[in-house]
DNA sequence: GATGAATGAGTGTTCATTCAT
DNA sequence: CATGAATGAACACTCATTCAT
């Protein structure tokens, strides 16, 4: 294993500690003196590490859409047919949300919080660039419709996030079948 | 005795400022005294129409609530094409949203955190009741495909929501074309 | 039945509430507003009956004075021997506080404070005068010492206060074996 | 302030305003925010020495029962005749008070307050240990008289306070006289 | 680099009191 | 006479942040 080195670590913690007291116990009861308990560190050293709370509340969010960015686009292959990489895509995002409810429900609290305006979009959709791509080589091939990327996001990103949301929360139970039917209705709203 | 003592208005006052002021600067930093302020009343004066900050914040989400649903079943009628209930639903849902701006961004807001919890979702589901029961007659007419409600609702609500929301935030623009483009995408989704 | 009139019932009722909540929650959490609801009166009609909170404590504590004085001493007769007089004042004084241990604990809280300096002494004293004109007697007759009175007061009446006091929270129990065996030592402290 | 580790005077100056603002302007208007004023530190320092105020209010007033323990007992010695030991507790008594009028003043406020029953009885008694342990040894050896040790205590520990709070508020003066005088009615009251 | 003590400014809430009705 | 609405000031307490060590 590599070990990573001690400044490292502790950010990481710090980290940890954030979305762990957010996730628990909410964005606005979340000081920094907690959060510095939690990562057993005193809090002066967490601004050490990031200039304020807001930096540190903002790092966070950044860090998790790359990690879920990676995780979304696992085993992404262009040169599979457009409805089988939006399949592979819809399933590790179901998979995603459900193994990492706390990280996810940080970026959801987060992205509705005042914070969110201070991260330009573009810092965080670069990372689902690939996916960009073949959905409009999709439009140009007349597989799917002709619609803005907005519009195809909103059936085929946010269906998936508001039913993995329910998941977590045990209002609907997202098993293999009900994955499967969503996806279809995603699909069947997006192709030609 | 019909005296009304608590005066209606100064209530419907404190709310207003609650929304304008945490759709300004958000939830974290709307604090009871700067409500007071922009309601110009005294802070006390606040806990004589609510019992605490939270039941301010929970009452005013319960009203946004009641308000939206009137607005989104605007001209409903059962005996119309389901296609057409819910195109009228997408459209309501629109413009909505981009004349409310701010007490939707508060729903927004307020749903994503933890307060969230202290409202049941029947409270708030009850109002769309009618739309759920037209969407199971089209279920049982084979007219719509047979999936769970909160199926049909991430594709039948929810994009509506996103679309709106990037247009509000003039992410995206919701012209006549693009709200009839993407109902399609809706109906295309649901439909049997 | 004699029916005193609207006004002082609703004064009785008042101070009532107050000895109730002072003696339930305690001299600093007792607030106007929750004295009024006790009372079941508005916070404004305290002020009708009373200047302000200070006058409504002080009144209070002066009634209570009064009618302890009384009880006290109830059977009073200066023709029979001081030690029978003394004797009767210390069982009254263990009834009275083991009957009225609200009343009295507000006394006792009332005096601690620092309102106690609003109330001139012999407010208070004279109701006690009788006592202290048999006190009196029976040192120039050599009965009892002849010691200043508040050192007579300190053998006599204090240590029945404090005996009460811990019969009142379980502390000890003032059973009629009890009352007599520590008037027994009262007495003699001060006999001649 | 230079001095960064947390500061044991720093506490003890805390300490001493609380005991000096409660002793001037009573219990109830003694606020965290004027304690820290008459303490020179910011309100916010006060709770990093004590979790609360009531945390505050409590050790200030076991302390103050250490120190007056300590101080009653001086000379104590258990192999001098009784009726010296409790001459010598009666003498220091009267002199503690007379010198530390605000601190027993405090601690009197402090005992007739709801706050007081956060205080477990032993953790305050067990400094006159010493002394309960010489009153048994009397009542075995016929000394003093066969009663509980509570009406025991009611005649030598209560007359002497209440006799020097009346010293201290000059509504009596305990000279010499005085001192010896009491002490002789509180040994009359006891002794076989 | 890491700390815990320190704090001014703020938090939500309650206070005693007033006043128009 | 009696009220409930209204409030400025105060309450206990926590905040994000700094700083000497």
């Amino acid at each position: 294993m590599v070990v990573r080195n001690k400044d490292e670590a502790k950010r990481e913690e710090i980290i940890r500690a954030t979305v762990k007291l957010v996730n628990e116990t909410g964005f606005a009861s979340s000081s920094v003196a907690k959060i510095a308990e939690e990562a057993n560190v005193s809090p002066a050293t967490i601004y050490i590490y990031f200039k304020n709370k807001e930096e540190l509340l903002v790092s966070t969010y950044v860090e998790i859409k790359q990690v879920m960015g990676r995780s979304l686009l696992k085993d992404f292959d262009e040169t599979r047919p457009l409805r089988d990489i939006l399949r592979t895509f819809w399933f590790n995002g179901v998979e995603f949300i459900s193994r990492n409810q706390d990280v996810f429900q940080y970026s959801e609290q987060f992205s509705n919080s005042p914070y969110a305006s201070l991260v330009k979009a573009e810092e965080v959709d670069r990372y689902f660039e690939p996916l960009l791509k073949v959905l409009n080589r999709g439009k140009e091939q007349k597989i799917i419709k002709e619609v803005p990327f907005e519009v195809l996001s909103a059936f085929v990103f946010h269906p998936m996030i508001i039913l993995s949301k329910m998941n977590a929360h045990d209002d609907f139970k997202m098993d293999q079948e009900n994955i499967d039917r969503s996806f279809t209705l995603a699909w069947d709203a997006i192709k030609f």
